[in-house]
DNA sequence: AGACTGAGAGTACAGACGTTCACTGAATCG
DNA sequence: CGATTCAGTGAACGTCTGTACTCTCAGTCT
């Protein structure tokens, strides 16, 4: 069964298992110059130093791996819900902090994030309707953590998908200005702004209510 | 000088206009598959009619044709705010005339719309650059017409800039909705959903002051 | 130890790509 | 009317594309 193997060598297993990695962050990477549309295998294969034939023992095509980046970008982009949803669920400190929480994560898997705000309106077909339906779930989601904050139990369930919609594409967008920001000073400036834009939604929303 | 011209044929400045609109247009529809990135020279010139190397006599490249529809696209996008402001500015009707006016302006330009929420992210760089570019002006424009307002006159530049920047945002992302609203149905419940959006932006906003 | 498996190599092909160049012929100009 | 201009033609180029095949040979299983 298992041979001993020496330090510097890998199982077969391992070894397909790490070109396959070397495969999706390779088409990750060239990805982010324009899209995934623009990406063609052999280049993938020439970046990761195998020929082109060897792609198709790891994926069926460009939009094939393309469906496997989505899965993997969606589970950055949970993990910024989980982190909010973690602290107590005080209104107050909850927005500083799930703007930080959200650069955290932006500058930790910053690939992904750009996958998602690209692919979703320029991927390949397959790719941008798997984009899509995440974040209909993504905002699912955000709907029932806040459905659970003391104050919002009355609220009607259009309202709360109409909020959490309007949460998940500044969420994106922010996201999309923090991965375009060059310097760090830049990156201080959108999470003040993205602080004041979440204050201002929660203000409207909290307000929303008496409006009828 | 002009010589009568039979009621079919045109002279030869119109001939040249009408092949430079075909390959406008034409480029603007291929690239709604995915992003102008995936539009070859060779593809667009082959739906037009003409020879691959007579689109060099229009244009340097498909990025440059690309900066030209990015001109073009954002007229429609300015004249939607041209239209929103031309009303009288009470607040309580312009909510609602606003999302109307959206939405006939994408019905209407649909192609525009689809390019700069693409492009935007997804495009040559160039084109991208461009894209970006124009955005920000019309988050700068947006903005004074909200100071313009009654009642937002003491409001701080800052939170009036962070206000229009969410407004545009959401304000692509419905186009963006639209756009992909199959049936007619869809249409109408995600003009719905923009009017509460932007209701719960505007309470937000009204009560901003207060905060402090 | 011998058989087997499968990731990757190598070769090959037909088609699409951007770009070059010399050309044609009808509209325009003097 | 003769000279000029120029949008569109057509052939040719070198490069890149996806995909089909056969082959190799190290890691694995019995």
């Amino acid at each position: 069964m298992a041979t001993a193997l020496g330090e510097g060598s890998l199982s077969r297993v391992e070894r397909k298992e790490r070109t396959r990695r070397a495969i999706l962050d390779t088409a990750l990477d060239l990805s982010a110059d324009t899209s995934l549309v623009a990406v063609s295998l052999r280049q993938v294969a020439k970046e990761v130093g195998i020929v082109p034939t060897a792609f198709y023992r790891h994926f069926a095509s460009i939009e094939a791996l393309g469906l496997e980046l989505v899965d993997e970008s969606f589970v950055s982009l949970r993990a910024v819900l989980r982190d909010v949803r973690r602290p107590d669920p005080s209104l107050k400190q909850l927005i500083d902090g799930s703007v930080d929480v959200l650069a955290e994560h932006v500058e930790a898997r910053r690939a992904h994030f750009g996958f998602i705000a690209r692919e979703r309106v320029a991927g390949p077909p397959a790719v941008r309707e798997a984009v899509r339906h995440q974040i209909e779930l993504v905002e699912r989601e955000l709907a029932t953590d806040i459905a659970r904050i003391p104050g919002t139990e009355a609220w009607a369930s259009d309202d709360l998908r109409v909020l959490s919609r309007l949460m998940v594409t500044s969420m994106v967008a922010t996201a999309e200005a923090l991965i375009l920001a060059a310097r760090p000073e830049m990156t201080q400036d959108i999470k003040d702004q993205a602080r004041t834009q979440l204050r201002m939604v929660l203000v409207g929303a909290l307000n929303w209510k008496s409006q009828g």
